[in-house]
RNA sequence: CGGGGCGUAGCGCAGUUUGGUAGCGCGCUUGGUUCGGGACCAAGAGGCCGGAGGUUCAAAUCCUCUCGCUCCGACCA
Protein backbone atom coordinates (compact mmCIF):
# COMPACT_ATOMS: atom_id res chain seq x y z
CA UNK A 1 0.00 0.00 0.00
CA UNK A 2 2.62 2.33 0.88
CA UNK A 3 4.68 1.73 -2.13
CA UNK A 4 1.80 2.60 -4.55
CA UNK A 5 1.16 5.60 -2.24
CA UNK A 6 4.78 6.68 -3.16
CA UNK A 7 4.71 5.82 -6.75
CA UNK A 8 1.71 7.71 -7.25
CA UNK A 9 3.05 10.49 -5.49
CA UNK A 10 6.03 10.43 -7.84
CA UNK A 11 3.85 10.19 -10.89
CA UNK A 12 2.00 13.94 -9.97
CA UNK A 13 3.73 17.02 -10.58
CA UNK A 14 4.80 19.40 -8.20
CA UNK A 15 2.45 21.96 -8.85
CA UNK A 16 -0.75 19.07 -7.78
CA UNK A 17 1.61 17.87 -4.67
CA UNK A 18 1.53 21.67 -3.44
CA UNK A 19 -2.10 21.67 -3.95
CA UNK A 20 -2.72 19.99 -0.95
CA UNK A 21 -1.88 16.27 -1.91
CA UNK A 22 0.54 16.06 0.58
CA UNK A 23 -1.99 16.81 3.33
CA UNK A 24 -3.82 14.17 2.76
CA UNK A 25 -1.27 11.99 2.25
CA UNK A 26 0.08 12.44 5.60
CA UNK A 27 -3.41 11.82 6.90
CA UNK A 28 -3.63 8.81 5.55
CA UNK A 29 -0.01 7.79 6.72
CA UNK A 30 -1.18 8.45 9.89
CA UNK A 31 -4.05 5.79 9.83
CA UNK A 32 -1.41 3.50 9.06
CA UNK A 33 0.84 4.29 11.72
CA UNK A 34 -0.29 1.62 13.40
CA UNK A 35 -2.00 -1.10 11.32
CA UNK A 36 -5.53 -2.52 12.41
CA UNK A 37 -5.79 -5.56 14.74
CA UNK A 38 -8.22 -6.83 12.30
CA UNK A 39 -6.11 -6.81 9.20
CA UNK A 40 -2.96 -8.25 11.09
CA UNK A 41 -2.87 -8.77 14.73
CA UNK A 42 0.86 -9.53 15.11
CA UNK A 43 1.66 -6.61 13.24
CA UNK A 44 -0.49 -4.46 14.54
CA UNK A 45 1.33 -6.26 17.99
CA UNK A 46 4.83 -4.99 16.48
CA UNK A 47 3.78 -1.43 15.68
CA UNK A 48 2.32 -0.60 18.93
CA UNK A 49 5.31 -1.96 21.03
CA UNK A 50 7.61 0.35 18.82
CA UNK A 51 5.29 3.50 17.90
CA UNK A 52 4.75 3.55 22.15
CA UNK A 53 8.76 3.17 22.27
CA UNK A 54 8.43 0.64 24.52
CA UNK A 55 11.32 -1.53 23.12
CA UNK A 56 13.80 -1.37 19.99
CA UNK A 57 15.30 -4.68 18.20
CA UNK A 58 19.02 -5.28 19.36
CA UNK A 59 21.59 -6.22 16.26
CA UNK A 60 21.11 -9.59 17.99
CA UNK A 61 18.47 -12.03 16.80
CA UNK A 62 15.98 -12.81 19.73
CA UNK A 63 17.36 -9.82 22.01
CA UNK A 64 16.15 -6.33 22.61
CA UNK A 65 16.68 -2.94 24.01
CA UNK A 66 13.64 -1.80 27.07
CA UNK A 67 13.43 1.54 26.42
CA UNK A 68 12.37 4.23 28.95
CA UNK A 69 8.62 4.01 28.08
CA UNK A 70 8.80 0.37 28.49
CA UNK A 71 11.13 -0.23 31.69
CA UNK A 72 8.90 2.44 33.33
CA UNK A 73 6.14 -0.32 32.93
CA UNK A 74 8.11 -2.89 34.33
CA UNK A 75 9.43 -1.19 37.17
CA UNK A 76 5.56 -0.42 38.25
CA UNK A 77 4.69 -3.83 37.76
CA UNK A 78 8.06 -4.65 39.51
CA UNK A 79 6.79 -2.85 42.73
CA UNK A 80 3.62 -4.40 42.73
CA UNK A 81 4.97 -7.27 42.98
CA UNK A 82 7.63 -7.09 44.99
CA UNK A 83 5.44 -5.42 47.77
CA UNK A 84 3.49 -8.86 48.05
CA UNK A 85 6.29 -10.93 48.11
CA UNK A 86 8.03 -8.81 50.82
CA UNK A 87 4.36 -9.26 52.81
CA UNK A 88 4.41 -12.75 52.66
CA UNK A 89 7.47 -13.04 54.29
CA UNK A 90 9.85 -13.28 51.41
CA UNK A 91 13.43 -11.91 50.85
CA UNK A 92 15.23 -10.74 47.93
CA UNK A 93 18.92 -11.94 47.07
CA UNK A 94 20.93 -12.57 43.82
CA UNK A 95 22.71 -15.41 42.47
CA UNK A 96 25.25 -15.49 40.01
CA UNK A 97 24.45 -15.49 36.27
CA UNK A 98 26.71 -18.27 34.96
CA UNK A 99 26.04 -22.04 36.63
CA UNK A 100 29.03 -24.69 36.43
CA UNK A 101 27.74 -27.10 33.39
CA UNK A 102 28.26 -29.75 36.19
CA UNK A 103 25.74 -28.47 38.98
CA UNK A 104 22.79 -27.84 35.65
CA UNK A 105 23.36 -31.84 34.80
CA UNK A 106 22.96 -32.72 38.22
CA UNK A 107 18.83 -33.12 37.63
CA UNK A 108 18.02 -35.36 34.62
CA UNK A 109 14.98 -33.89 33.96
CA UNK A 110 15.90 -30.35 34.33
CA UNK A 111 18.50 -30.61 31.56
CA UNK A 112 17.06 -32.13 29.29
CA UNK A 113 14.17 -29.91 29.45
CA UNK A 114 16.54 -26.43 29.27
CA UNK A 115 19.77 -27.84 27.02
CA UNK A 116 18.51 -27.46 23.78
CA UNK A 117 17.93 -23.73 24.42
CA UNK A 118 20.49 -22.63 26.98
CA UNK A 119 23.59 -20.31 26.18
CA UNK A 120 27.28 -21.34 26.91
CA UNK A 121 30.35 -19.65 28.02
CA UNK A 122 33.47 -21.33 26.61
CA UNK A 123 36.23 -18.77 26.82
CA UNK A 124 37.45 -16.08 29.63
CA UNK A 125 39.67 -13.66 27.65
CA UNK A 126 41.81 -15.65 26.01
CA UNK A 127 41.67 -18.67 28.08
CA UNK A 128 39.50 -21.87 27.00
CA UNK A 129 37.76 -22.65 29.99
CA UNK A 130 38.21 -26.16 31.20
CA UNK A 131 34.46 -26.33 32.04
CA UNK A 132 31.86 -24.40 30.08
CA UNK A 133 29.61 -22.45 31.90
CA UNK A 134 26.28 -21.63 31.47
CA UNK A 135 23.89 -18.53 31.88
CA UNK A 136 21.47 -19.34 34.18
CA UNK A 137 17.72 -20.18 31.79
CA UNK A 138 16.50 -20.04 35.36
CA UNK A 139 18.37 -20.75 38.80
CA UNK A 140 17.19 -23.79 40.56
CA UNK A 141 21.02 -25.60 39.92
CA UNK A 142 22.70 -22.53 41.06
CA UNK A 143 20.54 -21.71 43.79
CA UNK A 144 19.88 -25.07 44.82
CA UNK A 145 23.77 -25.55 45.44
CA UNK A 146 23.91 -22.78 47.74
CA UNK A 147 20.73 -23.42 49.74
CA UNK A 148 22.85 -27.30 50.00
CA UNK A 149 25.31 -25.19 52.51
CA UNK A 150 22.69 -22.84 53.89
CA UNK A 151 20.68 -25.14 55.16
CA UNK A 152 21.54 -27.25 58.06
CA UNK A 153 18.65 -27.55 61.06
CA UNK A 154 15.43 -27.50 60.37
CA UNK A 155 15.85 -24.33 62.73
CA UNK A 156 17.14 -22.68 59.30
CA UNK A 157 13.46 -23.70 57.25
CA UNK A 158 11.99 -22.31 55.80
CA UNK A 159 14.06 -20.29 53.47
CA UNK A 160 11.65 -17.83 51.12
CA UNK A 161 14.14 -16.06 48.88
CA UNK A 162 13.14 -14.52 45.63
CA UNK A 163 15.61 -12.42 43.06
CA UNK A 164 14.76 -10.19 40.26
CA UNK A 165 17.46 -10.73 37.31
CA UNK A 166 17.45 -11.68 33.98
CA UNK A 167 17.49 -14.96 32.12
CA UNK A 168 18.96 -16.26 28.87
CA UNK A 169 16.91 -18.89 26.78
CA UNK A 170 17.97 -19.32 23.20
CA UNK A 171 14.76 -19.78 21.62
CA UNK A 172 14.51 -20.13 17.93
CA UNK A 173 11.39 -17.86 17.06
CA UNK A 174 10.79 -14.47 19.15
CA UNK A 175 8.85 -12.24 19.48
CA UNK A 176 9.17 -8.72 21.30
CA UNK A 177 8.12 -9.14 25.34
CA UNK A 178 6.05 -12.59 24.48
CA UNK A 179 9.43 -15.01 23.85
CA UNK A 180 12.60 -13.19 23.86
CA UNK A 181 16.37 -14.96 23.94
CA UNK A 182 16.80 -12.60 27.48
CA UNK A 183 14.38 -11.32 29.51
CA UNK A 184 13.89 -9.42 32.89
CA UNK A 185 12.28 -11.63 35.79
CA UNK A 186 11.69 -12.66 39.35
CA UNK A 187 12.18 -16.45 40.72
CA UNK A 188 11.59 -16.85 44.17
CA UNK A 189 13.18 -20.20 45.33
CA UNK A 190 11.92 -21.86 48.74
CA UNK A 191 13.08 -24.53 50.86
CA UNK A 192 10.43 -26.41 53.53
CA UNK A 193 10.27 -29.20 56.16
CA UNK A 194 6.81 -30.75 54.99
CA UNK A 195 5.07 -31.59 51.47
CA UNK A 196 2.13 -30.16 52.61
CA UNK A 197 4.12 -27.22 53.50
CA UNK A 198 5.48 -26.32 50.08
CA UNK A 199 2.52 -27.27 48.20
CA UNK A 200 0.97 -24.66 50.92
CA UNK A 201 3.54 -22.40 49.48
CA UNK A 202 3.39 -23.45 45.71
CA UNK A 203 -0.18 -22.06 45.90
CA UNK A 204 0.05 -19.35 47.63
CA UNK A 205 2.14 -17.64 45.10
CA UNK A 206 0.15 -18.74 42.49
CA UNK A 207 -2.88 -16.55 44.30
CA UNK A 208 -0.27 -13.53 44.97
CA UNK A 209 0.58 -13.85 41.03
CA UNK A 210 -3.44 -14.06 40.26
CA UNK A 211 -4.65 -11.27 42.56
CA UNK A 212 -1.68 -8.45 41.63
CA UNK A 213 -2.28 -8.98 37.97
CA UNK A 214 -5.75 -8.98 38.27
CA UNK A 215 -5.70 -5.77 40.60
CA UNK A 216 -2.64 -3.75 39.40
CA UNK A 217 -2.73 -5.24 35.60
CA UNK A 218 -6.45 -5.24 35.28
CA UNK A 219 -6.09 -8.68 33.68
CA UNK A 220 -8.12 -11.64 34.17
CA UNK A 221 -7.36 -14.88 34.30
CA UNK A 222 -7.79 -18.78 34.97
CA UNK A 223 -5.39 -20.82 37.33
CA UNK A 224 -4.94 -24.05 37.78
CA UNK A 225 -2.21 -27.07 37.45
CA UNK A 226 -0.56 -28.19 34.48
CA UNK A 227 -0.72 -31.23 32.91
CA UNK A 228 2.54 -33.95 33.20
CA UNK A 229 3.34 -32.52 28.87
CA UNK A 230 3.44 -28.84 30.11
CA UNK A 231 4.85 -28.98 33.67
CA UNK A 232 8.21 -27.27 34.50
CA UNK A 233 11.33 -29.52 33.83
CA UNK A 234 11.84 -31.23 37.32
CA UNK A 235 8.91 -30.19 38.97
CA UNK A 236 6.37 -32.60 40.57
CA UNK A 237 3.52 -30.03 40.21
CA UNK A 238 2.99 -26.97 38.31
CA UNK A 239 0.77 -24.36 38.77
CA UNK A 240 -0.20 -21.59 36.20
CA UNK A 241 -2.20 -18.14 35.63
CA UNK A 242 -3.43 -18.13 32.23
CA UNK A 243 -4.37 -15.04 30.60
CA UNK A 244 -6.75 -14.78 27.52
CA UNK A 245 -5.74 -11.88 24.70
CA UNK A 246 -7.79 -9.86 22.61
CA UNK A 247 -7.08 -12.09 19.47
CA UNK A 248 -8.16 -15.73 21.45
CA UNK A 249 -4.75 -16.82 22.52
CA UNK A 250 -4.00 -17.65 25.83
CA UNK A 251 -0.73 -16.47 27.59
CA UNK A 252 1.06 -18.23 30.30
CA UNK A 253 1.45 -15.03 32.71
CA UNK A 254 3.04 -16.83 35.56
CA UNK A 255 3.73 -20.37 36.93
CA UNK A 256 4.92 -21.49 40.25
CA UNK A 257 6.37 -25.00 40.79
CA UNK A 258 6.00 -27.20 43.60
CA UNK A 259 9.21 -29.44 42.92
CA UNK A 260 8.49 -32.06 45.76
CA UNK A 261 12.53 -33.08 46.61
CA UNK A 262 13.67 -33.60 43.27
CA UNK A 263 16.28 -31.00 43.71
CA UNK A 264 17.06 -31.48 47.34
CA UNK A 265 17.60 -35.25 46.39
CA UNK A 266 20.30 -34.53 43.63
CA UNK A 267 21.90 -31.19 45.38
CA UNK A 268 21.72 -32.47 48.64
CA UNK A 269 20.06 -30.22 50.55
CA UNK A 270 19.32 -31.79 54.26
CA UNK A 271 18.65 -30.62 57.22
CA UNK A 272 18.67 -32.23 60.64
CA UNK A 273 15.20 -32.16 62.13
CA UNK A 274 13.51 -31.67 65.98
CA UNK A 275 13.45 -35.76 65.53
CA UNK A 276 17.22 -36.30 64.93
CA UNK A 277 16.67 -38.01 61.28
CA UNK A 278 18.48 -36.54 58.33
CA UNK A 279 15.58 -35.44 55.76
CA UNK A 280 15.28 -33.73 52.54
CA UNK A 281 13.50 -30.36 51.89
CA UNK A 282 10.72 -29.69 49.93
CA UNK A 283 10.80 -26.77 47.53
CA UNK A 284 9.01 -24.24 45.49
CA UNK A 285 10.10 -22.15 42.49
CA UNK A 286 7.92 -19.52 40.74
CA UNK A 287 8.11 -16.21 38.39
CA UNK A 288 6.68 -13.51 36.76
CA UNK A 289 8.42 -12.00 33.70
CA UNK A 290 8.50 -9.23 31.21
CA UNK A 291 6.05 -11.03 29.08
CA UNK A 292 3.33 -9.79 31.51
CA UNK A 293 3.87 -6.57 29.49
CA UNK A 294 3.05 -8.40 26.46
CA UNK A 295 0.13 -9.53 28.01
CA UNK A 296 -0.62 -5.79 28.75
CA UNK A 297 -0.33 -4.44 25.29
CA UNK A 298 -2.76 -7.49 23.86
CA UNK A 299 -5.40 -7.82 26.90
CA UNK A 300 -6.01 -4.00 26.40
CA UNK A 301 -4.50 -2.10 23.45
CA UNK A 302 -6.79 -0.76 20.59
CA UNK A 303 -6.00 0.49 17.30
CA UNK A 304 -5.24 3.65 18.83
CA UNK A 305 -2.56 2.01 20.64
CA UNK A 306 -1.85 1.11 24.11
CA UNK A 307 -3.80 1.14 27.06
CA UNK A 308 -2.64 1.36 30.71
CA UNK A 309 -4.11 0.16 33.72
CA UNK A 310 -4.12 3.34 36.15
CA UNK A 311 -2.28 2.05 38.90
CA UNK A 312 0.73 0.66 36.71
CA UNK A 313 0.93 3.80 34.36
CA UNK A 314 3.89 6.05 35.06
CA UNK A 315 1.87 8.99 33.94
CA UNK A 316 -1.37 8.12 34.89
CA UNK A 317 -2.87 12.26 33.46
CA UNK A 318 -1.03 13.90 30.78
CA UNK A 319 -1.87 18.08 30.67
CA UNK A 320 -1.61 19.53 26.61
CA UNK A 321 -1.97 22.97 27.24
CA UNK A 322 -3.36 25.06 23.75
CA UNK A 323 -1.40 27.82 23.33
CA UNK A 324 -2.34 30.46 20.98
CA UNK A 325 -0.31 33.65 20.10
CA UNK A 326 -2.56 35.56 22.03
CA UNK A 327 -3.27 34.09 25.41
CA UNK A 328 0.39 31.43 25.33
CA UNK A 329 1.76 33.51 28.47
CA UNK A 330 -1.28 32.98 30.43
CA UNK A 331 -2.14 29.02 29.82
CA UNK A 332 1.35 28.55 30.48
CA UNK A 333 1.26 29.83 33.74
CA UNK A 334 -2.13 28.01 34.39
CA UNK A 335 -0.95 24.65 33.70
CA UNK A 336 2.10 24.77 35.49
CA UNK A 337 0.10 26.04 38.98
CA UNK A 338 -2.40 22.94 37.98
CA UNK A 339 0.25 21.12 37.41
CA UNK A 340 1.82 21.36 40.38
CA UNK A 341 -1.37 20.85 42.27
CA UNK A 342 -2.13 17.33 41.14
CA UNK A 343 1.09 16.16 41.63
CA UNK A 344 0.08 15.46 45.15
CA UNK A 345 -3.46 13.41 44.42
CA UNK A 346 -2.02 11.55 40.68
CA UNK A 347 1.21 10.48 38.30
CA UNK A 348 0.61 14.09 35.99
CA UNK A 349 2.88 15.34 33.12
CA UNK A 350 2.67 18.32 32.04
CA UNK A 351 3.29 17.92 27.82
CA UNK A 352 4.46 22.05 27.46
CA UNK A 353 6.66 21.08 24.60
CA UNK A 354 6.28 24.25 21.86
CA UNK A 355 7.68 22.19 18.77
CA UNK A 356 4.24 20.30 18.42
CA UNK A 357 1.18 21.09 18.00
CA UNK A 358 -2.12 19.60 20.57
CA UNK A 359 -3.19 17.26 18.39
CA UNK A 360 -0.12 15.49 17.68
CA UNK A 361 0.13 15.40 21.55
CA UNK A 362 -3.29 14.08 21.58
CA UNK A 363 -2.34 11.27 19.53
CA UNK A 364 1.21 10.70 20.81
CA UNK A 365 0.06 10.29 24.61
CA UNK A 366 -3.11 7.66 23.48
CA UNK A 367 -0.38 5.69 21.46
CA UNK A 368 1.32 6.02 24.32
CA UNK A 369 -1.36 4.37 26.94
CA UNK A 370 -2.00 7.24 29.47
CA UNK A 371 -5.32 6.74 30.98
CA UNK A 372 -6.33 10.38 30.93
CA UNK A 373 -5.55 13.75 28.78
CA UNK A 374 -6.73 17.07 30.70
CA UNK A 375 -6.60 19.81 27.88
CA UNK A 376 -6.16 23.42 28.93
CA UNK A 377 -7.12 26.31 26.72
CA UNK A 378 -8.38 29.97 26.47
CA UNK A 379 -11.88 29.20 26.56
CA UNK A 380 -11.29 26.38 29.57
CA UNK A 381 -9.63 29.38 31.26
CA UNK A 382 -12.73 31.80 31.04
CA UNK A 383 -15.17 29.20 32.68
CA UNK A 384 -12.35 28.25 34.85
CA UNK A 385 -13.06 24.75 33.13
CA UNK A 386 -10.37 21.86 32.12
CA UNK A 387 -11.19 18.92 29.21
CA UNK A 388 -10.76 15.64 30.92
CA UNK A 389 -10.47 13.01 28.50
CA UNK A 390 -9.93 9.27 28.92
CA UNK A 391 -8.31 6.85 27.11
CA UNK A 392 -9.98 3.67 27.84
CA UNK A 393 -13.26 4.77 26.54
CA UNK A 394 -13.29 8.32 25.11
CA UNK A 395 -15.21 10.05 26.97
CA UNK A 396 -14.78 14.10 27.30
CA UNK A 397 -15.89 15.99 30.01
CA UNK A 398 -15.89 19.47 30.91
CA UNK A 399 -14.65 19.85 34.64
CA UNK A 400 -14.60 22.68 36.86
CA UNK A 401 -11.14 23.24 37.68
CA UNK A 402 -11.35 23.19 41.97
CA UNK A 403 -13.00 20.12 41.78
CA UNK A 404 -10.32 18.23 39.86
CA UNK A 405 -8.05 16.84 43.21
CA UNK A 406 -10.99 14.98 44.18
CA UNK A 407 -12.03 13.71 40.69
CA UNK A 408 -9.34 12.68 39.14
CA UNK A 409 -8.27 9.85 41.87
CA UNK A 410 -11.84 8.55 41.77
CA UNK A 411 -11.31 9.03 37.79
CA UNK A 412 -8.48 6.62 37.88
CA UNK A 413 -10.49 3.74 40.42
CA UNK A 414 -12.91 4.20 37.66
CA UNK A 415 -11.10 3.71 34.90
CA UNK A 416 -9.19 0.91 36.42
CA UNK A 417 -12.47 -0.73 37.41
CA UNK A 418 -13.42 -0.45 33.57
CA UNK A 419 -10.37 -2.06 31.97
CA UNK A 420 -11.26 -5.03 34.05
CA UNK A 421 -14.64 -5.47 33.72
CA UNK A 422 -13.78 -4.98 29.88
CA UNK A 423 -11.42 -7.82 29.90
CA UNK A 424 -13.36 -10.09 32.08
CA UNK A 425 -16.34 -9.44 29.83
CA UNK A 426 -14.12 -10.36 26.85
CA UNK A 427 -12.68 -13.80 28.31
CA UNK A 428 -16.53 -14.79 29.51
CA UNK A 429 -17.47 -14.09 26.22
CA UNK A 430 -14.53 -16.30 24.81
CA UNK A 431 -15.00 -18.81 27.49
CA UNK A 432 -16.55 -21.57 26.20
CA UNK A 433 -17.84 -24.89 27.24
CA UNK A 434 -18.74 -28.82 26.03
CA UNK A 435 -17.09 -32.06 25.01
CA UNK A 436 -18.22 -31.84 21.01
CA UNK A 437 -14.57 -32.47 19.22
CA UNK A 438 -15.82 -31.07 15.95
CA UNK A 439 -17.42 -28.18 17.64
CA UNK A 440 -14.05 -27.75 19.09
CA UNK A 441 -11.89 -27.56 16.51
CA UNK A 442 -14.36 -25.46 14.71
CA UNK A 443 -13.91 -22.85 17.33
CA UNK A 444 -9.92 -23.35 17.82
CA UNK A 445 -10.20 -22.44 14.17
CA UNK A 446 -12.41 -19.15 14.47
CA UNK A 447 -12.95 -17.32 17.70
CA UNK A 448 -10.52 -19.32 19.36
CA UNK A 449 -10.51 -18.56 23.25
CA UNK A 450 -11.07 -21.12 26.14
CA UNK A 451 -12.72 -24.30 25.78
CA UNK A 452 -13.79 -25.86 28.65
CA UNK A 453 -14.11 -29.72 28.85
CA UNK A 454 -13.80 -33.16 30.13
CA UNK A 455 -10.06 -35.20 29.49
CA UNK A 456 -9.81 -38.79 30.40
CA UNK A 457 -5.61 -37.74 31.45
CA UNK A 458 -4.25 -39.70 28.84
CA UNK A 459 -1.22 -37.96 27.26
CA UNK A 460 -2.35 -38.97 24.03
CA UNK A 461 -5.82 -37.44 23.71
CA UNK A 462 -3.60 -34.31 24.73
CA UNK A 463 -1.12 -34.86 22.06
CA UNK A 464 -3.89 -35.59 18.96
CA UNK A 465 -5.60 -32.32 20.24
CA UNK A 466 -2.42 -30.70 19.73
CA UNK A 467 -2.11 -31.80 16.16
CA UNK A 468 -5.30 -31.33 15.23
CA UNK A 469 -5.59 -27.93 16.16
CA UNK A 470 -2.66 -26.76 17.60
CA UNK A 471 -4.52 -26.49 20.99
CA UNK A 472 -2.68 -27.09 24.12
CA UNK A 473 -4.28 -27.97 27.63
CA UNK A 474 -3.68 -24.36 29.20
CA UNK A 475 -4.80 -25.54 32.89
CA UNK A 476 -6.72 -28.21 35.48
CA UNK A 477 -8.34 -26.05 37.25
CA UNK A 478 -9.12 -26.83 40.62
CA UNK A 479 -12.66 -28.16 41.11
CA UNK A 480 -14.20 -27.55 37.98
CA UNK A 481 -16.62 -30.63 37.42
CA UNK A 482 -18.83 -31.02 34.29
CA UNK A 483 -21.61 -32.64 33.91
CA UNK A 484 -20.81 -34.57 31.40
CA UNK A 485 -17.57 -36.48 31.73
CA UNK A 486 -16.25 -38.13 28.28
CA UNK A 487 -13.24 -37.34 27.37
CA UNK A 488 -12.91 -34.89 24.71
CA UNK A 489 -11.35 -36.66 22.49
CA UNK A 490 -12.15 -40.28 23.39
CA UNK A 491 -14.58 -42.35 25.14
CA UNK A 492 -13.01 -42.44 28.36
CA UNK A 493 -14.64 -41.17 31.62
CA UNK A 494 -12.66 -37.92 33.04
CA UNK A 495 -11.71 -37.02 35.90
CA UNK A 496 -10.71 -33.80 35.00
CA UNK A 497 -12.02 -30.55 33.15
CA UNK A 498 -9.46 -28.90 31.79
CA UNK A 499 -9.08 -25.74 29.43
CA UNK A 500 -7.76 -25.84 26.17
CA UNK A 501 -7.05 -23.55 24.35
CA UNK A 502 -4.24 -21.94 21.30
CA UNK A 503 -1.51 -19.97 23.31
CA UNK A 504 1.72 -18.15 22.68
C1' C B 1 17.61 -28.07 9.60
C1' G B 2 13.99 -27.19 4.89
C1' G B 3 11.48 -23.37 1.78
C1' G B 4 10.48 -18.10 0.51
C1' G B 5 11.70 -12.75 0.91
C1' C B 6 15.04 -8.64 1.79
C1' G B 7 20.02 -5.83 2.41
C1' U B 8 20.45 1.71 -1.17
C1' A B 9 20.55 8.37 4.24
C1' G B 10 18.31 7.53 11.20
C1' C B 11 13.42 4.89 9.52
C1' G B 12 10.24 3.26 5.26
C1' C B 13 11.19 2.59 0.26
C1' A B 14 12.08 3.70 -5.44
C1' G B 15 16.00 3.02 -8.87
C1' U B 16 18.36 -3.13 -10.93
C1' U B 17 14.43 -5.70 -16.29
C1' U B 18 17.52 -2.27 -20.73
C1' G B 19 25.00 -0.50 -16.99
C1' G B 20 26.04 6.19 -18.08
C1' U B 21 26.82 12.27 -12.27
C1' A B 22 22.38 8.20 -6.19
C1' G B 23 16.53 9.69 -5.55
C1' C B 24 11.50 10.10 -2.80
C1' G B 25 8.56 10.28 1.84
C1' C B 26 9.06 10.63 7.04
C1' G B 27 12.49 12.10 10.60
C1' C B 28 16.69 15.54 11.79
C1' U B 29 19.07 20.99 11.86
C1' U B 30 18.29 26.51 11.45
C1' G B 31 14.93 30.63 10.97
C1' G B 32 9.95 32.30 10.71
C1' U B 33 4.54 31.91 10.95
C1' U B 34 1.13 28.60 13.67
C1' C B 35 -1.34 25.77 17.82
C1' G B 36 -9.11 22.92 20.65
C1' G B 37 -7.47 15.78 16.86
C1' G B 38 -0.43 14.13 13.80
C1' A B 39 0.16 22.69 11.00
C1' C B 40 2.89 25.45 7.18
C1' C B 41 6.88 28.17 4.57
C1' A B 42 12.05 28.76 3.52
C1' A B 43 17.01 27.20 3.78
C1' G B 44 20.14 23.00 5.09
C1' A B 45 22.80 18.46 6.96
C1' G B 46 22.99 13.43 5.97
C1' G B 47 25.02 7.59 1.44
C1' C B 48 32.09 2.82 0.68
C1' C B 49 24.10 1.16 -2.52
C1' G B 50 25.84 -5.54 3.26
C1' G B 51 31.08 -7.54 1.93
C1' A B 52 34.82 -9.73 -1.57
C1' G B 53 36.18 -10.90 -6.39
C1' G B 54 35.11 -10.62 -11.71
C1' U B 55 33.11 -8.57 -16.72
C1' U B 56 33.28 -3.43 -18.82
C1' C B 57 35.76 2.77 -21.12
C1' A B 58 31.98 2.80 -17.15
C1' A B 59 28.58 -1.35 -12.05
C1' A B 60 23.55 0.07 -6.91
C1' U B 61 22.35 -2.25 -11.78
C1' C B 62 25.45 -7.98 -15.16
C1' C B 63 28.29 -12.71 -13.22
C1' U B 64 30.53 -15.69 -9.02
C1' C B 65 31.26 -16.31 -4.00
C1' U B 66 30.18 -14.73 0.87
C1' C B 67 27.86 -12.40 5.30
C1' G B 68 23.57 -10.67 7.74
C1' C B 69 18.35 -10.00 8.66
C1' U B 70 13.38 -11.65 8.16
C1' C B 71 8.85 -14.67 7.28
C1' C B 72 6.78 -19.71 6.96
C1' G B 73 7.62 -24.78 8.48
C1' A B 74 10.24 -28.17 11.99
C1' C B 75 11.87 -27.75 17.16
C1' C B 76 10.65 -25.27 21.75
C1' A B 77 7.75 -22.48 26.75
Amino acid sequence: MLISTNNDLKRVTDVEQKAGRENNNQQKEFVKAITPKAVDYSQWYIDVILKAKLMDYAPVKGFMAIRPAGYALWEKIKEQFDRRFKETGHENAYFPMFIPQELLEKEAEHVEGFAPEVAWVTKGGDEILNEPLVVRPTSEAIICDFYSRWVQSWRDLPVLINQWCNVVRWEKSTRPFLRTSEFLWQEGHTCHRTEEEAEEEALKMLEVYRECIETELAIPSVVGRKTDREKFAGALRTYTVEALMSDGRALQAGTSHNLGQHFARVFDIKYLDQDDQLKYVWQTSWGVSTRLIGALIMVHGDDRGLKIPPRISTYQAVIVPILTKKDREKVLKSVRELSDQLKDVIRVKLDDREEYSPGWKYNDWEMRGVPVRIEVGPKDLEQGKVVVVRRDNGEKVSIVREELTTYLPRLMDDIQKDMLKKALEFREENTRSGSDYEEFKKIMETQRGFYLTPWCGDPECEEKVKEDTKATIRCIPFNKKLEHDTCLVCDKKAENAVYFARAY
